[in-house]
DNA sequence: GTACTGGGCCAC
DNA sequence: AAACGTGGCCCAGTAC
């Protein structure tokens, strides 16, 4: 049974699936939702507008449909593409979603622009939605997408609510054995004036400026450097030696500025990291997050997300996902066997396709990516005559995207058009006053969008793996029990693509360890059914992240 | 002061 | 080895 939520003036308006509508107060709406049956789905526009006031209460929902987020997907896929939802003009379910900021300002308050009374009114769109879902040639496809994509929606909350644990005081000493002692403001780390000195030094420029491109190309040269571009890699290929020196600065450098101590000081409260995760956030599906640079954290501090005292870190991650993904999705019986002992660039050195595991994966990579060049594309017709379905698949997805047409994904999620200017391109190269230039250019656009959906598919059917995989963790997780939820119980705490991390009591370990596995197979089983696909884990029991991996 | 862009680098 | 997908963030430089 299904509850709809809207917002009237400053109460809370239910629609349940049957029965009458009941106007309750903001308090009264937790007090509902605490009241209602478990299996209870509660529809609502957006999860980051009611959950978190409903976690801060200690109420946690089990299932949701996040209309805002269906909406999206439902709008662009070709499975939908017939319905009234998709097909009518854009309207309030197609604006971006709410800020944090914006709900903090206003939390049961409605903005005039988003007024539920009128045009956005749930019931209706709810009632869209369902009969979009229902007219669709695979209903059970898109449904288990919405169904992910609201799971996610309220795990994104919940790791927000929970927050990793970080410890500030590991952080710093992180920092402090890298750069040295914090500097007073607008001063440079002592090891990296250290660094800038001898870099300085050696080249004999005194006033070279290293946080500059520009600058940093103008000082190397007056020191009889001659380098191209100031990127890491090239400047390796440079033999002076000032170059150490100066790699060391750009790297320690970089986690001043990106992740020092103002990154601490504003990011970590009370031991937490509470990053904001911007579900669908990236066309594929893939998540996105706002603020804290979660997604690319980087592995020098990963040693400061500590375990609380007798709990431990889950932390699994998913082998070769997206090879493996392809294979499952294109049905490459062979492919598929090649990963099924557990190596999939083995498994294919094995099968005798390609000659060693680098150039097996630098190949498969290069298949995903659309690799024209190095190994990786050298090496492609071998890797099409082992594997003909599978690069196949790749192939037609990006003669698709060259041709400005619409990709999908395993469960339903569509690829944009092309923008504007592509069009006008394409138009041109073919137009009376073509010129080789503009035929040249078309080309290349083309080939560009060729790679965004040659990845599409596979990156965004990833992506729907692990929310799956994330989903049914959740519900084993909650099944495991413990005590109290949050307080005794194992839970989520970050998500990284294909990649989890669990805090667990440290007695529940060993089960979560279990459970994550099973949690694997089932979005295997969701995605790809009677397939025996494997998509195998690697996972730690660790006391901090960066013993993992 | 704010808004935007390009270079660079982190993650997957 | 360095060209091949998705992003976010920081910084410097520039336009307004």
């Amino acid at each position: 049974m299904y509850i709809v939520v809207g917002a009237t003036g400053g109460s809370v308006l239910l629609t349940p699936e049957s029965g009458s509508p009941e106007v309750v107060s903001a308090t009264g709406f937790a007090a509902a939702v605490r009241a209602a049956p478990p299996d209870t789905r509660w529809v609502w526009d957006e999860t980051g507008r009611w959950y978190p006031d409903l976690l801060a209460s200690g109420v946690r929902v089990e299932r949701c449909v996040d209309l805002r987020l269906s909406h999206a997907i439902l709008r662009n896929s070709v499975l939908t593409n017939d319905s009234e939802l998709a097909t009518a003009a854009p309207g309030p379910w197609d604006r971006a979603r709410v800020e944090k900021r914006e709900q903090d300002d206003a939390l049961f308050a409605i903005d005039e622009d988003v007024e539920l009374a009128g045009e956005a009114d749930p019931v209706a769109e709810w009632e869209l939605q369902q009969a979009a879902v229902a007219a669709s040639a695979e209903p059970g496809r898109i449904q288990r997408l919405l169904a992910a994509e609201s799971a996610g929606a309220l795990i994104a909350a919940e790791m927000q609510f929970t927050g990793m644990p970080w410890r500030p005081d590991v952080h710093d000493d992180i920092l402090t054995a890298l750069l040295g002692r914090r500097p007073k403001q607008g001063e440079r780390p002592a090891k990296l004036q250290a660094l800038l000195d001898e870099v300085q030094r050696l080249l004999d420029v005194s006033d070279l400026n290293p946080d500059s491109p520009a600058e940093l190309l103008k000082g190397l040269a007056r020191g009889g450097v001659l380098a191209t571009s100031t990127r890491s890699w090239e400047l390796k290929k440079i033999k002076h030696p000032a170059i150490g020196p100066l790699l060391e600065y750009k790297k320690l450098s970089r986690l001043a500025s990106a992740n020092g101590w103002s990154w601490l000081e504003t990011w970590v409260h009370d031991g937490r990291f509470r990053p904001d995760y911007v579900v669908g956030g990236v066309v594929t599906g893939r998540w996105a997050t706002s603020g804290g640079g979660a997604l690319q954290l980087p592995k020098q501090i990963r040693s400061a997300v500590v375990a609380d005292e007798g709990w431990k870190l889950v932390v699994a991650d998913a082998a070769q996902l997206e090879p493996r993904i392809l294979a499952a999705m294109a049905g490459d019986r062979d492919m598929v066997t090649a990963g099924a002992a557990g190596d999939l660039y083995a498994g294919i050195v094995a099968s005798g396709a390609i000659d060693t595991r680098e150039h097996a994966k630098v190949a498969l990579l290069g298949a995903m990516y659309g690799a024209t060049q190095g190994d990786g594309g050298r090496l492609m017709p071998q890797l099409a005559r082992a594997y003909p379905k599978a690069i196949a698949m790749v192939e037609d997805a990006a003669r698709a995207g060259e041709k400005g047409e619409i990709v999908t994904t395993r469960l339903g999620r569509s690829s944009p058009l092309p923008g504007d200017t592509w069009r006008t391109l394409q138009d041109e190269a073919y137009g009376e006053v073509a010129t080789p230039a503009a035929a040249d250019r078309a080309r290349s656009y083309a080939r560009s969008w060729g790679r965004f959906t040659r990845n599409f598919i596979v990156q965004g059917t990833a992506a729907e793996w692990a929310l799956c995989w994330m989903a049914s963790l959740r519900n084993r997780l909650t099944d495991l029990g413990g005590g109290e939820w949050f307080v005794d119980t194992a839970h989520l705490v970050f998500f990284l693509h294909d990649e989890v991390v669990v805090h667990t009591p440290a007695h529940l370990a060993e089960r979560v360890v279990e459970e994550v596995r099973a949690a694997a197979t089932d979005a295997g089983r969701l995605l790809f059914g009677a397939l025996p696909a494997e998509f195998p884990l690697t996972v730690a029991t660790v006391d901090n992240y960066g013993q993992a991996k």
